[in-house]
DNA sequence: CATTAATATGCACTTAGTTGAATATAATGA
DNA sequence: TCATTATATTCAACTAAGTGCATATTAATG
């Protein structure tokens, strides 16, 4: 008879990427959904169902607490904040080393095999990658115009948020001069 | 009472990536795993148990067909090849309009919440990721020294190939430029 | 006036991915 | 000779993620 030991303790990034959002600003699990289109969702996404799972379980925990806010005609809300205990975890993950996240690209994985379609289908495919990362790379630089034209002068917040912003921005110039180089490169090969 | 119907057909992309692994060579279980950690690896990644039960599924609705083969000693391995239908889908599946893939980076959630810990720690952990991506920079300038020397004049497959390692370098050298750019922009507000 | 969109949450189910171990044999190295 | 590494596959159990639907209300749209 084996005593039933808990060894599994290691949270997913959701649990964190939740927190870091819930840091900056308490919100509810549907304001996080909304959220994980934009700011954080551009390095992290969840899906509504994944958020109300994980936003039970952190409240279990008691790492956020809830304050249930009626609405006239809306159904309640439940405002989530962090707490100390929380936020200690919090801290405790972000000084922990990270890996390099691993790719995981079908696209890349469609190039590679493309020798098994018509050159022009492959052509035409990365041209349709490179306007979508050209789109990408346009609402990244409209968020600098509008939100960092002097990021020295912004809150220290805001410092951090501006790193990741160009890191968008650099991925998006990174995809788009990728493939003019692999155009050209057909182009010369045909 | 209703009828039982099959609706989700759609197969993940896990599929494709031994489909396209096993149409350049077939092999057994077991070498595909170990190639998942290079080639068709710098873009999927799977473990030997998703390996193999995706082989088992992809054999069973005969995409693909087993030869054993006895070995002395060593157990009997199994070499996979993909057949006609397997090759159909893949072509089909090639041809399909692929979405830009989705970036989970834990290290980006933890820079976007770097106000939250030291200064020194979060640019130690930007210096830490630089030289992770200069290492697997080297490794992609190693291949293609090695084995891309007049990419011209290599068979037709490896033209697709290298396109994809030119993606791989291309993206360590951005990695490394925002490293430095992030570094001197930490260091200016300090 | 009916429909759709937006707000707000939750259940049931399915698929995808991870962890740990079991099984079997041979070659290599200390 | 004893342990380790490499080859080769499989089972069982689990966590994580995603799809679809259900519910309830109000504001806006046509």
């Amino acid at each position: 008879m084996s005593t039933l030991i808990q060894i599994n303790f290691k949270p997913m990034s959701l649990t964190y990427a939740i927190l870091v959002s819930l840091i900056s600003e308490p919100k509810s699990g549907y304001d996080l959904a909304k959220q994980f289109d934009g700011t954080v969702g551009f390095f992290w996404q969840a899906t509504h169902q994944q958020i109300y799972r994980e936003l039970t379980k952190l409240e279990q925990q008691n790492w956020i607490v809830a304050e249930a806010i009626a609405q006239e005609g809306r159904p309640d809300k439940k405002i989530f904040s962090v707490n100390d205990l929380g936020l200690s975890h919090l801290k405790t993950w972000l000084l922990q080393s990270s890996e390099v996240a691993t790719v995981k690209d079908e696209f890349l994985l469609k190039i590679y095999a493309g020798y098994l379609i018509p050159e022009e289908a492959i052509a035409q495919k990365i041209k349709d990658h490179q306007q979508l990362h050209q789109k990408q790379l346009e609402i990244y630089e409209a968020i600098e115009r509008n939100f960092f034209i002097s990021p020295q002068d912004c809150p220290k917040e805001l410092h951090f948020a501006y790193l990741t912003l160009r890191r968008g921005i650099n991925f998006e110039k990174g995809w788009i001069n990728w493939c003019e180089e692999a155009l050209q490169l057909l182009a010369n090969w045909a």
